[in-house]
DNA sequence: CTAGGGTTAG
């Protein structure tokens, strides 16, 4: 009876939350006290079961399970494994496992998951290594998480010779192991590699699908993952919920309303249309794709709502230039008591910023400082966002400040809004410092470079602009070429600068003379400062003439439909000329101009832009 | 004695 009573007072942690966690059969044991039963290993399965939030609880249970004498199931030290891997605690976890004589394959297993899940990547492939100088063997439950680590770290050889591994075991025709090697490669960007692995795939079931077109989207290969999907249905794989969410979300990433409308009717015939993760994913679609109408018709009737629901609107209508329809609705997600996060004040401020409301902008960055909600405060993205209206309004010297007083270090997209800032309101010499910090910070991304040439460019500073280009060119720095793209008829248009290698180049063109000739007669100037060099009037005048955006309206004035609008979608800011060529296109064709570029919408309509050329 | 896929922002 002497065990008895020390187990009693071992177990009294049992009883500090029983509502929370029952521990019924063990409890129910020590309660019971005039026929006490034994400690039975079904007992303690059951305590691991349903006591996974506490690691002193699980340490405790160790302990209790040492000082029984039972001898020690794998099942349970796997329990016991994993419980620990899912709250986080992996060095306990880790020192668990060191404790095992000869652990069993799927103690290692668990292991890695652990690592893997916890994002520790290193070491869940540090485990593999281990577990293969001892000698085990790994099996078809071993590799999935190994493959996934490997695909999250820089060493890409390392995921190449797991890869070898798989083959050597005989175990790439597992379909999770695959599916997983699919994901690896779609995340190293060798698509040939990735679309390979899965066109020889001998069972290819709806996950092996849904995974891959899901990563595609989310490595930003959206075409890619809509031709996946419609190779599926004329496989006759019906798609479900999942597999409608990230073709959404990629028509959203492409700006194709056109397809995402298709797809949405596949979706009501399937019976799939009306979980609440897919109508988020079609409301997100239509913000991305700059219809704002259809956003609020279908977040109107949708029958459910969640604070993505919520905050995907409000930015929706923050980056489509209707700000006071944002902050009135966040007013209403306040009225209906749903609790806002930070994702929805990135939102609110973002509103304020695109439409130059200052005051109201510092009034909800203030409540958010002193919110007692962890959610709530402010993060990196939020003092970006704050440097960004602060200085886009023109309050540079407040935003540097602002900076200054920052409690948490700023990073490089902090310093980047206020470089944005300087640029838009042609203070080079604050620019100047500011690039040096960024450089500091993050020497090699291009924008930046760029940002600055162009400011050095509209200031007339030819020297400083040369600078920044040998500089660039000295540290291998690339800018991105700008491209602007078009859905037609189901089709996908893409135009680079100057670019003449559309079939239909020439009517393209012809089209873009014309519409230049039209737009002078009635004062169009075309503005020339942001053009890298310090070439003649002329040639800069046929480098802004052809960019992108420009070739992308010509191309949608040939061949779309004058009732339709003209939407284009850009990888980079649209530039001013371009944007006042758009406001003269609207007006002399009486067409509507949508265009979004890397941050929000312009609508153009009759010479006017919804940014009210606040940008 | 364990496994793979889905929505906002960055």
């Amino acid at each position: 009876m002497l065990w008895r009573r020390s187990l009693t007072t071992k177990l009294d942690f049992f009883f500090t939350s029983p509502s929370k966690f029952q521990f019924s059969t063990l409890v129910h044991n020590q309660e019971s006290s005039f026929q006490p039963l034994p400690l039975t290993k079904e007992a303690f399965a059951e305590a691991l079961q349903s006591c996974r939030s506490h690691t002193h609880q699980l340490k405790q249970i160790h302990g209790l399970l040492l000082t029984t004498g039972l001898s020690i199931k794998n099942s349970l030290l796997t329990c016991l494994l994993s419980n620990l891997t899912v709250l986080g605690n992996m060095s306990y976890a880790r020192k668990l496992f060191d404790d095992m004589h000869k652990p069993r394959i799927f103690l290692w297993n668990t292991l890695i998951k652990g690592y893997s899940k916890n994002r520790i990547f290193v070491e869940a492939v540090l485990v593999y290594r281990e577990m293969r100088l001892v000698g085990v063997r790994p099996d078809s439950f071993t590799f999935p998480f190994v493959v996934k680590a490997c695909g999250e770290l820089p060493e890409k050889w390392i995921g190449s010779g797991v890869h070898a591994h798989v083959v050597k075991f005989g175990l790439e025709f597992v379909a999770m192991v695959r599916t997983e090697l699919m994901l690896m490669y779609v995340g190293f960007g060798e698509l040939v590699l990735a679309d390979l692995l899965f066109q020889s795939m001998f069972e290819r079931d709806l996950v092996s699908w849904n995974a891959l077109i899901a990563s595609l989207v989310q490595n930003g290969h959206a075409s890619k993952a809509l031709a996946l999907f419609r190779q599926m249905s004329i496989a006759g794989v019906k798609p479900d919920a999942a597999t409608i969410v990230s073709v959404f979300s990629g028509c959203g990433q492409l700006g194709c309303l056109e397809i995402g409308e298709e797809i949405y009717r596949v979706a009501r015939k399937e019976g799939i249309d009306c979980n609440i993760i897919v109508e988020n994913a079609r409301l997100d679609m239509y913000v991305k794709c700059g219809n704002a109408d259809k956003a609020r018709n279908l977040f109107e009737k949708m029958s459910k709502r969640n604070h993505i629901s919520w905050s995907t609107m409000i930015l929706g209508y923050a980056i489509n230039g209707e700000s006071e329809k944002a902050l009135a609705l966040f007013s209403r997600m306040q009225k209906d008591d749903v609790e806002p996060n930070n994702v929805t004040y990135l939102g609110v401020l973002s509103a304020c910023s695109h439409a130059g409301l200052v005051n109201e902008g510092r009034a909800y960055f203030d409540y958010m400082t002193q919110s007692d909600d962890k959610n709530i405060r402010p993060r990196k993205e939020h003092y970006a966002c704050m440097v960004d209206l602060l200085g886009r309004s023109g309050h540079l010297e407040e935003a540097y400040k602002f900076i200054n007083s920052m409690p948490i270090e700023p990073d490089y997209g902090v310093w980047g809004a206020l470089l944005g800032a300087c640029a838009i309101h042609k203070n080079v010499e604050m620019g100047q410092h500011v690039a040096d910090r960024i450089f500091q910070l993050s020497p090699d991304i291009g924008s930046y470079h760029v940002l600055m040439s162009n400011m050095y460019a509209a200031a007339g500073r030819w020297d400083y602009v040369d600078k920044v280009r040998l500089k660039m060119r000295k540290k291998g720095v690339k800018k991105v070429a700008a491209c602007s793209s078009v859905e037609c008829k189901g089709e996908f248009h893409v135009f680079y600068g100057g670019d003449r290698s559309h079939p239909q180049s020439l009517l393209i063109y012809e089209k873009l003379d014309q519409l230049l000739k039209d737009m002078r007669s009635i004062g169009y100037i075309p503005k020339t400062n942001s053009v890298f060099h310090d070439v003649e009037t002329e040639e800069k005048e046929a480098t802004v003439s052809a960019h992108s955006e420009k070739l992308a309206i010509a191309f949608c004035l040939v061949n779309i439909q004058p009732e339709f609008p003209i939407r284009v979608m850009k990888n980079l800011r649209i530039c001013d000329d371009c944007h006042t060529f758009s406001k003269y296109v609207s007006k002399l064709t009486m067409r509507e101009i949508i265009i979004r570029d890397k941050i929000r919408f312009h609508h153009f309509r009759n010479g006017l832009c919804s940014c009210k050329d606040f940008w």
